[in-house]
DNA sequence: CTGCTAAGTGTGAATCCGACACTAAGTTAG
DNA sequence: CTAACTTAGTGTCGGATTCACACTTAGCAG
């Protein structure tokens, strides 16, 4: 480790994987390129940190700028490295995921972006750079993080019915759960509280929960 | 997210929380700095990126430099961003914990250090930049990964006595368990093979076992 | 050969996990 | 008005896992 750093420094960059629900399915938000390399080909939303600026605070700047909206829950998974991953110089790309309510969508593709969209994480496009890779690293991520249940609250209304959180849970985790085994596993991590509301749908009213 | 990037790159490092045990203890391995900043303070060894050089790569380069051994677990647990935590210029850094077995440790101070040395965790000097965050952060990545056991392997002999293993369990985890119950968790987690050798010390030979 | 010390095992209580079926309370259609 | 439908919500039991307890075993040392 010399005193004075000879080589090229790369340009550092964070990528964000956005997911939502829709219609109880999990999403994830893409952008169209606009311009070269993958010009066309959807990629993750994300851009180069600025100086000065936290790696925290680039993901969080850079999803206010394509979304226009604060995440809920921002976490860093990883970080890809692989050299030639960008065509056009060395980037290193700090990795991030973000959960958002679907009722606070404001998707505007910014001027490198065509267009912004939501796919089903089961019927995505081909992808831009690495991004598959990410992508699925991100999957599995999430998927280690919503057993704690709370993650999932960023998904959701800030009140919400258990059939609703449960529904999440199925979503992200990729499987389906007992009704009565998953409420009593939220009841006794003691993460929610109920709520004197009832949601009025079809058919019997639901309670309303808040994260606790 | 424009085409040219016209901000300046920012510097990239790894820096490497190397851990070993050493008369049961929990040590990290340390570096005395020879240069200018916080000359003469002790750091974590770590080391710049190269170029074309992946992350991983660089932290087991940057390892094999300092100790001259390869890491038999090396993992990246977060990165560290803030600007003016080094006051040359500024420096993103990538942080990895390794493990080693304490029997294959040839430290070798670099051209950067004064002297490289094993601490304790409970008896760690002063350290430069932000090594003190980094190190407490590696520590905390280190305890959950260690349920698994089989992460402490790294730091054991290939084969070893249930009760080297119990011991660098508590170690990592910082608290003790029953004798009883730790034997009965790693049995069924069927990550252990018995094999059919005793060591022979003071008291009753003890059996040894291998990684499944 | 006796005593010390670390290795290794058994057991019972409490708790958690998973699969089972039923009741409750609204809406809607006839 | 009422009957049928659909989703909300609860009880229970058996098996597995967790945790705290105490005893036996085997080699070494004096």
């Amino acid at each position: 480790m010399p005193f004075t750093y000879e080589y090229p420094h790369p340009a550092v960059a964070t990528d964000i994987a956005v997911f939502t629900l829709r219609r109880g399915a999990l999403n994830v938000l893409l952008i169209e390129r606009a311009a070269e390399p993958f010009r066309g080909a959807w990629a993750l939303p994300g851009g180069f940190l600025q100086p000065d600026e936290e790696l925290d605070a680039c993901a969080q700047r850079e999803l206010r700028e394509e979304t226009s909206v604060d995440a809920d829950l921002l976490v860093h998974f990883g970080n890809f490295s692989a050299p030639g991953r960008d065509p056009r110089e060395r980037v290193i790309s700090v990795a991030y995921l973000a959960l958002l309510a679907s009722d606070e969508l404001r998707i505007a593709a910014d001027t490198d972006a065509a267009q912004a969209r939501w796919f089903p994480i089961d019927g995505l496009p081909e992808l831009a750079f690495d991004h598959a890779t990410i992508l699925r690293r991100a999957l599995e991520a999430l998927g280690s993080r919503a057993r704690q249940i709370s993650p999932l609250f960023a998904l959701l209304p800030p009140r919400f019915t258990l059939s609703q959180l449960q529904g999440a849970y199925e979503a992200v985790i990729g499987e389906e759960v007992e009704k009565r085994n998953f409420r009593k596993m939220v009841a006794n991590l003691e993460c929610v509280r109920e709520t004197d509301d009832f949601v009025h749908g079809a058919h019997r009213p639901a309670r309303l929960y808040e994260p606790a």
